[in-house]
DNA sequence: TGTACATCAGTGAACGCGCGTTCACTGATGTAC
DNA sequence: TGTACATCAGTGAACGCGCGTTCACTGATGTAC
């Protein structure tokens, strides 16, 4: 990240770009992303408050770059733990999932700043959408090449309503060539499963009914790769 | 709700209470839970500040009152729409699962409040739980009426660890008497489904990939019956 | 039915606080010749 | 290699703002006799 040729300065202005951020991630922990305060952010880097304005133009563009990073994290996360395509799907959902559910818990606010309620007054500015689109590649890439391995089943499931057909017809253009709707609908769905159960985990609404989140999670994303391989 | 033997004080109060709680309801759309002000709740409703204390004793007791009154809103909406046995389980389902997610784009500021991430600082009192709840069992309602009527099939899905086994026997000992481990574990898996699907929609993660939400969920929808169901 | 007292809703001023952002400045670091 | 100037990081004071909560108060409504 840092390149050897650059001032003495600019590497400082990289470091401490870097621990803004780092403490700015840390207050999001402590409280939530409305709550991010420049002057807190300041004060805990022992800095006056007006010197952030050095490396950030303003509160928003400060919360734009976590959540950048923050997407940026689950996607390296995810395409680190997708491994090859010999792996077949099964095993490489599983990783893919497991991974970014790992990297959730251990970053929860990270996770609620992406997946979470939308920040009050915040408008996610066009910069995010590629980062966010990164582990959503990851996903339909395994996918795609499941299909090419013929070991995803191309049809099946209830019928597909025509409403849909651009959506996923786009999809297979952007994406995931060669993938069917029956498909794409059944990755889609694995999909929500995913992001659904970690919502549902890390906000709190399985205290009292799971105690082993763990299992509960790898069991159920054993039966998204059913659903999503459909074998006949 | 307004006792027709309660004085005017008392009619008054419990008016103006929920005057309140609109109020801060239309706040939160504006902006977010951890953005809910007092002062502004009590400037819009044009009284002073601190007459708000006559009526809730500090912002979270606020908050609480508007949480509990989200989760019954969506319990007393899934309630009326999941109707009585003799529909059978796919039908009650979907209908229940349609208003859900109604109810939800109806009122995306609550369903952020109850279903997004934690507000920052507020830990929920325990009042909360008993309406928390609603919504769960009358889908577990659905479930074990199924089972009792044969519609659902009792086995199936991938092996279920040990490890969950004191959970899901909890869950059915509260809740779903008579209902198998994997029909548990299924349910659940359509619940993480159903709430996944309603996130990613309302917090824009479907952005530029589907346009037509409505459609889109029914068929997932539809997909989850069949696993729930998970006929031979 | 009328009166005396208790209860309660709402007022207005004040408390101490933290926030984002701007601005003119100082002094250190980098660049061009 | 040394010097002059430009760039930049960080300072400190100030701006105007909104917040939650407390408190002593006024005046209206309800209750008991």
């Amino acid at each position: 990240m840092v390149s050897a040729g650059a001032t003495a300065r600019a590497r400082a202005r990289a470091e401490l770009t870097r621990e803004i951020k780092a403490e700015a991630r840390r207050q999001l922990g402590r409280s939530g992303a409305s709550e991010l305060s420049l002057r807190a952010v300041a004060r805990e880097l022992g800095m006056v408050s007006s010197a952030v304005y050095r490396y950030f133009a303003s509160r928003d563009e400060l919360l734009t770059a976590l959540i950048i990073d923050a997407y940026d994290a689950v996607g390296a996360t995810a395409e680190s733990a997708a491994g090859d395509e010999g792996d077949g799907v099964e095993a490489r959902w599983l990783r893919t999932a497991g991974a970014i559910r790992s990297w959730a818990v251990e970053h929860p606010h990270d996770y609620a700043l992406v997946y979470g309620s939308p920040v009050p007054g915040y408008e996610a500015p066009g910069d995010t959408v590629s980062a966010a689109m990164r582990v959503g590649v990851v996903a339909l890439g395994i996918v795609a090449d499941g299909v090419a391995a013929g070991e995803i089943w191309p049809g099946g499931g209830p019928p597909l309503p025509p409403a849909l057909q651009p959506d996923l017809a786009r999809l297979r253009d952007e994406v995931a060539p060669r993938v069917t709707d029956e498909v794409l609908a059944r990755a889609l769905y694995a999909w929500a499963q995913l992001f659904g159960m970690i919502s549902l985990e890390l906000f709190g609404h399985f205290h009292n009914v799971i105690d082993d989140y763990g299992a509960f999670f790898d069991h159920q994303m054993r039966r998204s790769a059913q659903v999503l391989v459909a074998g006949p």
